[in-house]
DNA sequence: TTCTCAAATGTTACGGTATAACAAAGTGAT
DNA sequence: ATCACTTTGTTATACCGTAACATTTGAGAA
């Protein structure tokens, strides 16, 4: 049961980071975990009222803004979903590929060539913040 | 008047390609030049609702979604919003920068790094399609 | 010209995404 | 126990985007 072993990590790395990984948190954290790739907010919510019977966005939408903003989970804006961070504890900042065809998603490390992007940027006044790339394309699967 | 010069380019631009920079297109992109950084379609809309009474969302997005098309405008997913793009004509694939404090928006040209990232993919199997790199910071006025 | 076809636009209605605002319950410190 | 604070519940609503079908427009053929 891999779900378990990276719950445990992500309890660590709360506890590292002195906040709460909630039950509700860690609740929606396996839910995401329980999908290969891309979720969507409204998903993690029917699965989150089966599970307890009622709840509303708000609950969920909060439980996945802390997740993001704890680094466990990244938002892939261009699908409106979320993917969980296959890093965590690490460098942490993500390359993230998403197949656009089967929504597998890869995360690779970022910070080369982001700090390239840095300098490219800096050339132009401009400060990059701490992000992800996210990219799309087809994985190897998809491209056969 | 600069706006007027973007639009012949992108007139010659469509026509280069085929395709037809039609009254409403042409309209909608004017909406959109006329904002200094990232618009939302719903602005657009009610801008076009101002000058000729009624308009509704299908006809702003189909105009916004041709627009991207053509290359002429960029979809800046993490903000749900649109900006013109500033190098029609050119390479094109752009390296978009977001001011996250005053919504500025700068563009370099996002070739040398993308063929760097399309390497380290390549080396995980994945194929990157053609996109836009989209990046969020401090512009330099708002740094100081 | 007139017809025809395809592309573009209009129109209605709806579904998906996200948050504001306030209430209630839990948690920990003194 | 009570106070301050964080988390969660609840209701309502705002925002983002598209499906489906009707209508108009424009370019080319008969």
């Amino acid at each position: 049961m891999e779900i378990a072993c990276f719950i445990e990590a992500a309890d660590r790395h709360c506890q590292q980071q002195g906040v709460k990984l909630t039950a509700l948190r860690r609740q929606v954290l396996e839910l995401v975990l329980s999908y290969p790739g891309v979720v969507k907010a409204y998903q993690v919510l029917a699965d989150l009222q089966k599970q307890r019977g009622i709840a509303a966005p708000p609950t969920v939408y909060r439980a996945l803004d802390f997740l993001v903003a704890a680094g466990l989970l990244h938002k892939v804006d261009a699908l409106n979903g979320y993917i969980v961070c296959h890093h965590v504890g690490c460098s942490h900042e993500g390359l993230i590929l998403v197949c656009g065809d089967c929504g597998q998603v890869e995360e690779l490390d970022a910070t080369p060539v982001l700090d390239v992007l840095r300098q490219q940027a800096g050339g132009a006044g401009f400060a990059i913040s701490q992000q992800n790339l996210m990219l799309t394309g087809r994985c190897k699967e998809c491209r056969t």
